[in-house]
DNA sequence: ATTTAATTGACAGTATACTGACAATATGGC
DNA sequence: GCCATATTGTCAGTATACTGTCAATTAAAT
């Protein structure tokens, strides 16, 4: 015979789930990286992308998706905003009609470079309340887990997608 | 004389980022709750305000979403979208017109009871890649992180908020 | 070479997440 | 009782995040 008691449910159902956990975090991580950062006009998503291209230039969208693991429909419109702000600017590609680059304007270069304190700045502060060897365990773990989960995101992290627009010689 | 070099940007400013990092781990988390709880049709934020619900019945909305630091007005759709499903029923209260107090169907009870098991499952799985050992360590630190960075997020958990819609009595 | 596959960027649709504003309603100071 | 204030739910607007689809284009198969 089946345990006929229903389990009680509690409040641990929620607050104990990793997947809860990481959902806060993310949301203080957000929140923490806006206020820091509030002088730029750049979102967490925007910053990430712009890295990117800073560190790619002539890197097209689909790519960009693969490196920073984010949606390609999403980072589209993300895109469109770092054009409209006039912090990129795409070039279509001449080997590939379909195809369009990404690269840094002057202006782009500028507030990456005037931003980073900033981010560095709410960066730290998510760890802060932490003990400094408790940021370095936590910062590991985070490190292996969000590595070793990777095939389970939707978008896994494809890095050296990265390198395929170059030298690929054939 | 300031440093003219600038420094040179790299990957590192995202890959190694805790706000990166965190962001990552969120939408693998998202992934796996989907993935495991396919057939009940229930997010993550809908399956912990109906946990809620089910453990403090005739709370209304402010109070909720004080009680799982979910964004007020985002949860005015969640709780649409969970009546609209009839695992929820919104009533009037009687000494307040201002307020619409929630409580679970019977199929949201019937739905809750029966995800359990998969929600479980896709918890463990977000944190099945680290050693027994490091899951519990990564799962302490990040308890006490969400704990102590609480007030940072934009909607500070408020557990005891839940309790004052009883015995108010004054 | 022609048909088939895959890729790229775009779009529509749904679901969080947050800001700021608003009308209806309650509450507190006086 | 009256008025300033606060609370509640709602709405509009912006920004991720994902699904699925589509046309244009390219690459692969034969």
């Amino acid at each position: 015979m089946p345990n006929s008691k229903p389990t009680p449910v509690t409040m641990d159902a929620v607050y104990t789930a990793p997947g809860y956990l990481f959902r806060r975090m993310q949301q203080i991580a957000v929140a923490l990286f806006i206020e820091e950062c509030r002088a730029f006009d750049l979102t967490p998503v925007q910053y990430a992308a712009l890295v990117t291209i800073s560190t790619h230039p002539g890197i097209d969208a689909t790519r960009l998706s693969a490196v920073i693991a984010f949606d390609r429909s999403t980072l589209g419109n993300v895109i469109e905003r770092l054009q409209a702000k006039d912090f990129i600017v795409r070039k279509p590609a001449a080997e590939d009609k379909r195809v369009k680059l990404l690269y840094l304007t002057k202006a782009g270069a500028a507030v990456l470079s005037e931003i980073m304190p900033s981010v560095d700045k709410a960066q730290a502060r998510m760890l802060q309340p932490l003990k400094p060897a408790d940021r370095k365990t936590l910062l590991s773990l985070l490190t292996q887990l969000v590595d070793l989960n990777n095939e389970a995101s939707r978008v896994p992290l494809r890095a050296e997608d990265a390198l395929e627009h170059l030298g690929r010689s054939g």
